[in-house]
DNA sequence: TACCGCATGTAAACGGTTACATGATTAC
DNA sequence: GTAATCATGTAACCGTTTACATGCGGTA
């Protein structure tokens, strides 16, 4: 997924120092780890030097001053780029995420096939977390798999539940030409 | 986390080989990402070094011969060890998912204290999203924060449910495991 | 014929964390 | 006075992925 340009499109919904994107994503951090300032602010200086963002100093009385970070016109169309050639990622949970974040980067059309994509994946695996069986002999044992599949399988229907309604949801809201023409993609 | 020990753990539910470790990890892909073979193999040779596992060749005909790890003595002292002293780690969902697995190297009163710890984290980052608010003025702007806000809600209310549901199933002693895996169907 | 699944392994490259350094302000 | 928050940054270290190498058996 690039952190580069995950950090290159939360720039996009407002200008930011790397000190408050650590927090914005904080809020996330029991689902998927938020990077550390380690990560962070290597980040935006590569992105600086590349001309994706630009930088503007604001003065902090009594602490460093806030480096709040712009995305420019050639960042913009870096970002475009890149979602272009990104869409047959991977859709781990963290990724999906991290795409979801950036939902106004992408068109209606891979917004919703991007959800898409991510519930025939989450239905596959639930499928296989379905399978309990070897029970029998073994009676009771084997806690850790038991527990860990009832957990995914809490999660997953989840998971589906809001991706049904998420992708009913962004369907709707424009009826316009290419929806109606548009197959439901995959999903078995 | 150390994958090193978390795949000693697996070790003791039953001896796997390399290949099999990696199958039974794909279940969870979704969720958190499974380690690939360039991690896994050289992880199991040092635990072999170690005199962590011992390791038996299975003949295969025609195909490389299994080599079937199962953990020793030493092994599981070991793995006693790193789980006491690691009760304080992060509990990101990985982590979290990985303790679940392991469960049976844990305590009753262990296990509970980790759900616990886990349902905190969980509730507390619930409520930083139920802050939808900077609406007003910006209108329906920002669809990536408020598509990212209400998918962590919804997983977060199925987290938070099923660790209910299995703290209490478990501290209940007198009733069997499977209490915890009878669901209280969840709303579609 | 070509590809996928099984089954193991290695080494280079990459990415990220950890730990450190700095320093003022506010709250307990 | 001690800790936490704000705010930035660097470098060494470590773990992981990626890409490669090998090779048989079954399937499309």
């Amino acid at each position: 997924m690039s952190i580069r340009y995950f950090i290159l499109g939360l720039l996009t919904r407002q200008p930011m120092s790397g000190y408050d994107i650590k927090r914005c994503l904080e809020d996330f951090e029991w689902l998927i780890s938020s990077p550390s300032f380690g990560t962070l602010y290597p980040a935006l200086h590569m992105l600086l030097e590349d001309g994706l963002v630009s930088m503007d100093l604001v003065p902090n009385e009594g602490r460093p001053p806030r480096k709040v970070y712009s995305v420019t016109l050639a960042g913009r169309q870096a970002l475009q780029g890149w979602v272009d050639e990104s869409l047959e990622d991977d859709l781990s949970l963290k990724s999906f995420l991290m795409r979801l974040m950036l939902a106004e980067n992408l068109s209606q059309a891979e917004l919703v096939d991007c959800l898409q994509q991510r519930r025939s994946q989450v239905a596959l695996h639930q499928r296989c977390l379905e399978e309990d069986p070897p029970e029998g002999e073994e009676g009771g044992a084997d806690l850790g798999r038991h527990l860990a599949q009832g957990y995914g399988r809490s999660i997953a229907a989840a998971e589906l539940a809001w991706l049904d309604r998420a992708i009913e949801g962004l369907s709707q809201t424009s009826i316009s030409l290419d929806s109606v023409e548009r197959e439901t993609p995959v999903q078995a």
